[in-house]
DNA sequence: AGCACGCCGACT
DNA sequence: GTCGGCGTGCTC
């Protein structure tokens, strides 16, 4: 063996997502493995017993400071290694989202079952016939394994082969491993790269004409292409801010073709699954073959496929959802994130990351540049481009001058008034029955997000609210109560509406399904089509879409599932029942998500050249999110959105935490959530660090899957996020490290919820 | 995570 | 007397 210092070293993450192993382990570079093992490189190393898969951080010469013993790496993948800007990543993303940087190199490892080495037995180089025949007459034993070794390919074979199948080393080959006259390596099967068989066909040649681009659309599209041409690494991220049907698609079009023109490749993160294949088809059709699908329908080997074609740079724009962030683009210069307000970029099973801040974090290490766009930012993304950290570019106006939707405001209250007790007004059904008469079709939302109801006083559209946290009481059946979620405030139901004294107190809640039947009673014989959750089948809401796109029904009745994508000519009336149903669940995002949902719904009329309606039914109809839809004002929504946050507190002014305690045995569920906020606010009193402990509190949905939720919400009432970091990641590993068998409860931390 | 070492109960 | 339970500790 060579001298210690003439070797090569790697730091090495091994892959064990536990925190006592999160950190770089050191191995020796065997020369068999030359200058191959660099950076980025996934390998199999020895670690106590067994062979790990690991992954290369680093890379260097000198021998480690603290001498004791390391082992050699024993194999490593051939056939790719994670890019530098990738790399960058780990550390930062395990801190940010408390994870194990074990975790993250999953999330960028290629899919499926990684490569499997086997233990084989090679035969000393040095050892000749004589030798063996020599050992034949002192051990037959050993001599019979050497002789089938000497005649085995390469003088070697598997493990699995020579041992029969007692799993145990023989005590002759212990022998002979004693006397060095054989050896063990890790060796991987033969690796070649997925076959490309599976791919969907694409057309070579881009098929569509560009479109002319408005005034607008010419100078977001210049001020996007001179900054990429600056060869600047640290780019600004752009905020595109284009209200529905501005034409951003064709931004991002023009923009991706810069980059693609210098030599650089593309991302394009999409929000919903759904969209995927719909933005692509577009897509194709301007860049040909070169664009690359990642959706969740693949199959496991076609994404495999897809994984190594876009390692090796064969893919120049790749499309896909959230995870497709982590897609190993060589030579990345662009990043487009659409619909950046979308919360399915932050939704993930395990690692709770947030692909918008990703894409910004990985582009700010190779220097590519970001887009991020929305007709309704997310109210913590607009604020800082106010305050500069984006480059904000606006779209205005529609592409083609299409005027906006007219959007009506119907009075629930004023209804009820009037004797209508029924879901639709009279309005919305003399609007319905005009797009009857023209032929014309029309679709009602029934937008009711979150699970349960909650008491409203239909007079006055009165919200029962917590006395301590400005959001509405939910009603839970068990206990016949209002509970708060965040305080674990509760109430019996009240008899009297608490500020009208009217009795009319109602628990919100009615489905689609009495929509449905609500329609057909007033219009026997029209057909009617519903779109909800007890609808869709398994291939999804495409086949009712499509029913409803060839118009063998008028109308179309749904759940918020049909509110993204659509694009049906002949609709000119979008109806929404309860517009005001998402305002009250019990979130401060709720009224953000609110305008954010009414605003895409509303985009939906008219969509073609015939002119749209939107109507709008509601208890609170001068509320300022429906007021700003109204107006298809977001700005003015922003303002009082973001007035109202600094007012309470709330993020972008404060940082909030989400800790969820789950388990089988709700008293102990509640016993570990009693002593993590002891242990919270222990540790905010040692550090001096302001933080606001709201609970435990049971969770919104009190028990799933028959494991009980409890829930603890955390502020830190100032705007770094890093006091907060450390406290929860203080306290997990003092709770973790308790002597005594560990309780069976699991605790989720989530940042920014 | 998962493997070894170590110190206490019920067994051929 | 040993086999084996799982609490504790460590991993290049």
């Amino acid at each position: 063996m060579k001298a210690d210092d003439s070797c090569r070293w790697a730091q090495v993450i091994v892959d064990i997502p536990h925190r006592d192993i999160d950190r770089p382990f050191t191995y020796r570079i065997p020369e068999t493995l030359g200058h191959s093992v660099l950076p980025g490189c996934e390998v199999w190393v020895p670690f106590q017993q067994r062979t790990l898969r690991g992954w290369v951080l680093h890379v260097h010469d000198q021998p480690p400071e603290n001498r004791g013993h390391f082992s050699n790496i024993e194999a490593f993948h051939p056939g790719y290694r994670l890019g530098e800007d990738l790399l960058a990543l780990v550390p930062w993303l395990a801190r940010e989202v408390l994870g194990t940087m074990a975790d993250v190199l999953r999330l960028m490892a290629p899919p499926g079952p990684s490569l499997k080495p086997a233990k084989w037995v090679k035969l000393s180089e040095s050892i000749g016939k004589e030798q063996i025949d020599l050992w034949q007459g002192i051990d037959p034993e050993c001599g019979q394994l050497l002789q089938r070794l000497f005649r085995a390919p390469r003088k070697q074979m598997k493990f699995s082969s020579l041992v029969e199948k007692s799993k145990k080393t023989s005590p002759s080959l212990e022998r002979l491993l004693e006397a060095g006259l054989v050896e063990l390596v890790q060796r991987l099967p033969p690796f070649r790269f997925p076959e490309e068989k599976d791919l969907e066909p694409s057309e070579g040649i881009p098929s569509v004409a560009e479109p002319t681009l408005n005034q607008e659309q010419v100078a977001a599209v210049q001020t996007i292409i001179a900054d990429l041409e600056k060869s600047h690494r640290d780019k600004k991220p752009f905020l595109l801010h284009g209200v529905t049907g501005s034409g951003k698609t064709e931004i991002y079009i023009q923009a991706a073709k810069k980059a693609l023109s210098m030599g650089r490749q593309v991302l394009f993160l999409v929000p919903e699954i759904a969209l995927t294949p719909q933005m692509g088809r577009r897509l194709r059709e301007r860049f040909g073959s070169d664009v690359l699908l990642l959706h969740s329908g693949l199959t496991e080997k076609v994404r495999r496929s897809h994984w190594y074609r876009i390692s090796r740079g064969e893919a120049s724009l790749v499309i896909g959802p959230r995870s497709a962030v982590f897609a190993p683009v060589p030579n990345l210069g662009l990043i487009i994130v659409d619909e950046e307000h979308e919360p399915s970029y932050h939704q993930e099973n395990d690692l709770k990351y947030h692909a918008r801040e990703v894409a910004i974090e990985r582009a700010s290490h190779c220097g590519a540049l970001v887009i991020i766009g929305s007709a309704t930012p997310a109210i913590e993304t607009y604020y800082k481009a106010m305050e500069g950290s984006y480059r904000i570019l606006r779209l205005t106006e529609r592409a083609q001058g299409q005027p906006m939707p007219v959007v009506d405001i119907v009075d629930m209250r004023a209804e009820l008034a009037e004797g209508n007790r029924g879901m639709l007004s009279a309005s919305m059904l003399q609007a319905i029955e005009e797009r009857l008469r023209r032929r014309e079709q029309t679709i009602l939302y029934l937008n009711r997000r979150g699970f349960s109801t909650f008491v409203i006083c239909r007079e006055c559209g009165t919200v029962i609210t917590c006395p301590h946290c400005s959001i509405s009481l939910v009603y839970h059946r068990a206990g016949d109560q209002m509970h708060c979620h965040y305080c674990n405030f509760r109430r019996d139901v009240p008899r009297q509406c608490p500020q009208c004294t009217s009795k009319s107190i109602r628990y919100f809640g009615a489905g689609t399904q009495r929509v449905e039947e609500e329609l057909q009673a007033l219009f026997p014989g029209i057909a009617v089509l519903r779109m909800d959750r007890d609808v869709a089948t398994e291939e999804g809401i495409e086949p009712v879409l499509e029913e409803f796109g060839r118009e063998e029904a008028p109308i179309l009745v749904g759940t918020q599932m049909i509110a993204k994508g659509l694009d049906f000519p002949k609709v000119t009336l979008v109806g929404v029942l309860a517009a005001d149903a998402s305002l009250h669940v019990s979130d401060f995002r709720a009224v953000e998500r609110t305008y954010q949902l009414l605003s895409q719904v509303a985009g939906r009329a008219g969509r073609a050249n015939r002119s749209g309606q939107v109507i709008l039914q509601t208890y609170c109809p001068e509320h300022y999110c429906l007021q700003a839809v109204q107006n298809h004002n977001y700005e003015g929504f922003f303002q009082r959105e973001i007035e109202i946050r600094q007012q309470l507190g709330y993020p972008p002014f404060s940082r909030l935490a989400r800790i969820l305690f789950t388990g089988t045995e709700d008293s102990l569920v509640r016993m570990v959530a009693d002593t993590w906020t002891e242990m919270i606010r222990e540790h905010a009193r040692k550090s001096v660090v302001p933080l606001d402990i709201w609970g435990p509190a049971t969770a919104p949905v009190a028990k799933v899957e028959d494991k009980y939720r409890w829930m603890l919400t955390v502020r830190l009432a100032q705007r770094g996020n890093e006091p907060l970091r450390s406290i929860l990641s203080n306290v997990r590993q003092d709770y973790d490290s308790r002597r005594g068998r560990p309780l069976p409860v699991i605790a989720t931390i989530t940042l920014d919820p």
